[in-house]
DNA sequence: GTGATTTTGATGTATATGCACGCATATGAA
DNA sequence: TTCATATGCGTGCATATACATCAAAATCAC
């Protein structure tokens, strides 16, 4: 196969370049934001996800946030420094609950305004119905990671 | 504002935390399939990028990928130490040409058909318009950073 | 041509990501 | 009960990501 027609095939249609390229654009803008508030993205996500689902484990946050649970065994640290999460002893059995803790749940009030004003501009700059349609493909592509496993 | 309101907003439509999971999702996907060629997707696009623009600089394959020229700086260094990619010398100004070895080439022919069967498998469970769909809201979405700033 | 500005690059630091591996715990089978 | 298997967790390692900062080079203004 010509070199030529690798690069025009891989360029045009992959789906990871385009996923990837769209995941640092959208990762710059809401950190720009965040930064105010001294959170990352990810960090701001993992407040919400555990404020709400009080995850028994950090495998659950890793299922529904698709993060790989070594990964998030790291990535809860600073927030546990932070004194934004505390987690189950560790004498306690293996489980070990996941919660957001009083100074977590004031930093997190604290930032979603930060939050909303990117959100609601990337929406607006997107347009809705695109964010919709995006919204919809994206689920789409999380779901196909069961089918193909 | 309500915790629980704060969790079902978040949850019910940030870009970045749908963006950021399908990344996720995908990385794992093509770099399964990647690792019996032993190439990163990252690396993967890089080869491709490089050898299809021929780039007189690392910013410029950064501008492409919307990769910052100091993650680049890091990027490249696994390919030039295996061999996949030259530098102009160190000696011939600040700009350093990027160009893909003739074995850099060769690991791209052999990588070829591993990427075409994921992105062909990933085409086929999304479907054809749902790509295109995801395409063209994902390009939008890298303009907007332009946009924004 | 010289000096100011911009562009380009690399390193220090910190977070993010996940695989391989080993360990502890919980569950189930006999 | 005891052994085998499942599940849950953390560390070592490597890559990915980008900001702040410093240094070098290129470009521009005059």
């Amino acid at each position: 196969m010509k070199a030529d027609e690798i690069y025009e095939d891989v360029i045009g249609r992959c789906t990871a370049v385009r996923t990837l390229r769209a995941a640092r654009v959208v990762t710059r803008l809401y950190e720009d934001a965040l930064r105010e508030v001294d959170l990352t993205i990810t960090q701001f996500t993992l407040l919400v996800t555990i404020g709400r689902a009080k995850p028994e484990s950090i495998s659950k946050i890793g299922e529904y946030l698709s993060i790989d649970r070594t990964t998030l065994s790291r990535n809860l640290k600073p927030l546990e420094k932070a004194g934004f999460v505390t987690r189950g002893a560790e004498g306690e059995g293996r489980r070990r609950e996941v919660r957001l803790t009083r100074a977590g749940l004031t930093k997190l009030k604290q930032a979603y305004p930060v939050w909303l004003t990117v959100q609601n501009r990337v929406e607006k700059e997107l347009g809705g119905d695109e964010v919709d349609d995006i919204a919809v493909a994206l689920h789409r592509l999380h779901s196909v990671e069961s089918i193909l496993h």
